[in-house]
DNA sequence: CGCTGCGTTGAGCTTCTTCAACGATCGTGG
DNA sequence: CCACGATCGTTGAAGAAGCTCAACGCAGCG
C-alpha cells in the first residue's frame, strides 16, 4: 500500500511536500480493527494519534450505570486521539471502530519531531483540534440547551446537507447509536421520530428518512417550537 | 506596564527566549473591560485571540429562551479565543467579563507568523487546545452522564482540590453563575445544596463552603449513591 | 428453526424546570 | 443616614421531559 498516497489527500498534511510526505510515511504504521474492536480506552496512556483510512471510529465516554455517550464519530481522512501527543498522557475517552476499519498509527515521539522543523503542519494540526473544539462546542450547546427533539432535528438536517442538501437519505449509523450522540436512549429517540412522522415533519422507513418540513425541523432545531 | 514580564510568566510562551518575548509583546495589545462588558459575540468576525492578565472572563452559549451555559472561565494566564485563529473566522461562543479585567490582545494575522517559525509557541499553543478540548470533554460527560447532584459534588471537590485539598473555600463564583456552569437552574442547584446539608455532606454558609463528608461527595461524583 | 440484536410501545416514576412569592444584601440617591 | 430598588438566593406547588422496566415484533443468521 502507497501510504504517501492516503497521507497526501488527508487535510492534515495539506501543503506538505513530497519529501515531507515521506518523512511523514515513514513513521507510520498500518492497523486493522474488526467492527466493534477497541482502539484505546479511557485512562489508557497515549503513545501516539491515529488517522482513519477506512471505516468508522466512535470515541465516548460510559457512566458507572452503563449509558453511553458518543462525543464523535470520525470517518475516513479524520485523525483523532491526539490530546494525548500534547497534553497530559492519558485518553481522555474510549475508542471504538464501528465499522471493519484500517487506521494509521502516528508515534506521539516521531511526529512530535516532524513538527517541530515543519510550520505547516503545525499548522494544520491546529485547525483540527481548532474544529474538534468547534464540534464539542455545538454539542454542549445541545446537550445542555436543547431538548431532544431539537438535537435530533438539527442532526437530521445536517445529514441532509451533507447529502447536498437533498430530502432523502439514509440514517448513516444504527439508531441505537444515534440515540447514543444524541446524548438519549433509543426508547425516547423512537417516540420522538413517531411524533416527527405524526407531525408531518419527517417520514421513516428503518433507516431510510425523508424530510417532508424542513421548515418545522429548523424551528425545532432552533428551539422555536415543541413537539 | 511591562509586557514582556506578563508573558514570561505565561504557560503559552514557555520556553521562549528573551528575544522571541520581545517579538510576541511587540504585536500585543492591552485592553480593558468592566465588569458585566462584553469581550465577543457568537458569530462575530475573529480578528486574534486573548490572554487574561488579571479579572476573569465566561465564554458561554445562550439558548433562545435566554438559558445561559457557561462553558469555560478563564482566570489570569490563560489564553482564550483561539478557535477562530486557526480554524474559520467566527467566535463560535460569547465572552464576557466576570470582574474588572485587562487582557492581551493577539492580532490573528501577526501571530500565525510568530508561530510559523517558532515551534516551541506552537507546541505550547497544541498544548494549550488540547487541554480545552479535555476539559470539554469532562462537560460533555458530565452533562450527559451525570445527574446535578453529581456534577456538583465534581464541582466542590475540584475546587477544594484546587485550593490545596483542604475542607473549607470559599465559591469563587455567585451560586447563579454556578448553576449556569454545572448546566442547570439556580432554584434547582439551591435545593440540591439543601439535601446536601440535610445528608451532611457539607455545610453552606452564603458563599463559604466546609465539606464535611468528603467519601459521600465522592460516591455522589460518581454516581454510585444518590440524594 | 431458534437465537440474538435492534427497534418499538406502554405504564409508571424520577428529575428537573417553570412560575410565583418572598427574604436578605448591597449600593445609590434623596 | 435612611429608603429604595436591584440583584441574588431560597422555597413551594405544579407540570413537563425523559428515564426505567417490561413486553413484544421483526430481521438476519447460524
Amino acid at each position: 500500500m502507497d501510504i504517501r498516497k492516503h497521507l497526501s489527500q488527508v487535510d492534515l498534511f495539506n501543503g506538505l511536500s513530497l519529501q515531507q510526505l515521506d518523512e511523514v510515511a515513514r513513521i507510520v504504521s498500518v492497523k486493522e480493527y474488526r467492527k466493534s474492536e477497541p482502539v484505546f480506552s479511557d485512562g489508557d496512556e497515549g503513545i501516539g494519534f491515529y488517522l482513519v483510512i477506512s471505516g468508522r471510529v466512535k470515541v465516548y465516554k460510559v457512566s458507572p450505570d452503563g449509558k453511553e455517550q458518543i462525543m464523535h464519530i470520525f470517518g475516513p481522512g479524520q485523525p483523532f486521539a491526539e490530546v494525548p501527543v500534547f497534553e497530559g498522557s492519558r485518553y481522555p475517552a474510549n475508542g471504538e471502530a464501528m465499522d471493519h476499519s484500517r487506521l494509521f498509527f502516528f508515534p506521539k515521539k516521531d511526529f512530535v519531531k516532524l513538527i517541530h522543523d515543519n510550520p505547516s503542519l503545525a499548522m494544520n494540526m491546529m485547525a483540527s483540534l481548532s474544529q474538534r473544539l468547534k464540534q464539542f462546542s455545538h454539542l454542549i450547546e445541545a446537550l445542555s440547551l436543547k431538548e431532544v427533539p431539537g438535537r435530533l432535528a438539527s442532526y437530521l438536517l445536517y445529514l441532509s446537507d451533507k447529502n447536498g442538501s437533498i430530502d432523502q437519505f439514509e440514517l448513516d449509523i444504527a439508531k441505537s447509536q444515534l440515540a447514543s450522540f444524541l446524548g438519549t436512549i433509543p426508547e425516547t429517540l423512537s417516540r420522538i421520530f413517531t411524533k416527527m412522522t405524526n407531525k408531518e415533519l419527517v417520514r421513516i422507513n428503518g433507516p431510510h428518512i425523508t424530510l417532508v418540513d424542513r421548515t418545522g425541523l429548523e424551528d425545532l432545531a432552533e428551539g422555536e417550537s415543541k413537539l
